[in-house]
DNA sequence: CAATCTGTTCAAAAAAACTTGAACAAATTG
DNA sequence: CAATTTGTTCAAGTTTTTTTGAACAGATTG
């Protein structure tokens, strides 16, 4: 018996066109958003298949590195992009895709988007206070300017963002507000 | 007189601190977005200028490559994120930056979303046809599925795109609508 | 038209990002 | 508890991206 062939062999399975194609347009969209083309690979082969895959099914069908694997894997749960499933009998872990696009990219921004725009917020501080060094009154003036616009420029993609995840959920509740001038926006 | 003296020096004035912070952060947001990072020191280094800069005067504050320099350039002005400025009695080039967050915005959009927004629409569609040679009806009926919500996502990514110009130009126009329900949306 | 000025191009170098796979850790099995 | 399974880590290798700077092209000047 072939028992003991664990060696991957050259595993790689053969893929369907369509899979590819699919899996084609998740690497494109993962590297359009600064992500690694393994992402978007292993996403899109768990988009693709109607079950669960483990692990080693997912090496098989990519013929990528199980390093590689393991650090997609991590990054997309912390996107909260897959979800592990639990499959009775066996010991290893499955993964599903998130669906939702809202979902989807609510993980995105979270991690990739906010805390750049919270760490920001302190940094213009900072930018604020060493402009008391700058003697030229003119130009420090200019300067506070400037910081100002970029305070601006801040505030509006912060106030961005719920709109976003708005838009793409679906949910329709953008009118919902608690102030007085429920057809204003910005 | 010092007049053949134009070896650049080391020039690279060293520059105010305000103005490195101020520049960081452009670089920060460059690479957010997926840009080289002289493109974020070339911006936030008109930024923070006064007065429009000239080629010479960009590389002297930076201290970059007349390369890096002539492509930034170029590309800042393909996003529309630097503006031409005609100065008299100079035969260079001078520029000023754009400060209107949504052309900023709508440039970069335009640029970098846009057209893979365009040629994915028909990826999707030539899915489609590759879809035939699936033999195994449920895992076409599958795909099928999974290809639907993929133009599902595409559609309202396009949605989108209009919504984040709005409300970073603050034009407040995002509720005339053609329709008979102007208080719905998606 | 030779010399200079302004800016671009592009091959090669440098830097950054990604992937690999062998060594490791933890859990489970027999 | 030794052997196996499952998955992670990380140094080294590979690939991709970015930067550099010398050669070039086109204007302008004297």
């Amino acid at each position: 018996m072939d028992s003991k062939q664990s060696l991957e062999e050259y595993s790689t399975t053969k893929l369907p066109a369509w899979q590819v194609a699919m899996m084609d347009t998740f690497v494109r969209a993962t590297s359009l958003v600064g992500l690694p083309r393994s992402i978007g690979e292993i996403y899109g082969c768990l988009y693709c298949n109607p079950k669960p895959l483990s692990f080693d099914e997912i090496q098989d069908q990519l013929g990528i590195s199980r390093g590689s694997v393991s650090g997609g894997l991590k990054t997309l749960r912390q996107l909260g992009a897959i979800k592990l499933h639990y499959v009775p009998g066996s010991r290893k872990d499955h993964y599903l895709p998130e669906l939702s696009m809202e979902r989807l990219v609510r993980g995105f921004i979270k991690d990739q988007f906010t805390p750049h725009l919270e760490s920001s917020a302190d940094r213009l501080e900072s930018i604020e206070v060493s402009l008391t060094d700058e003697q030229d009154l003119a130009l420090r003036q200019h300067a506070t300017n400037r910081l100002n616009t970029l305070r601006t420029w801040r505030r509006r993609a912060e106030k961005l963002l719920p709109f976003i995840l708005a838009v793409l959920g679906g949910t329709n509740q953008l009118f919902s507000r608690k102030d007085k001038s429920p057809n204003k926006i910005v």
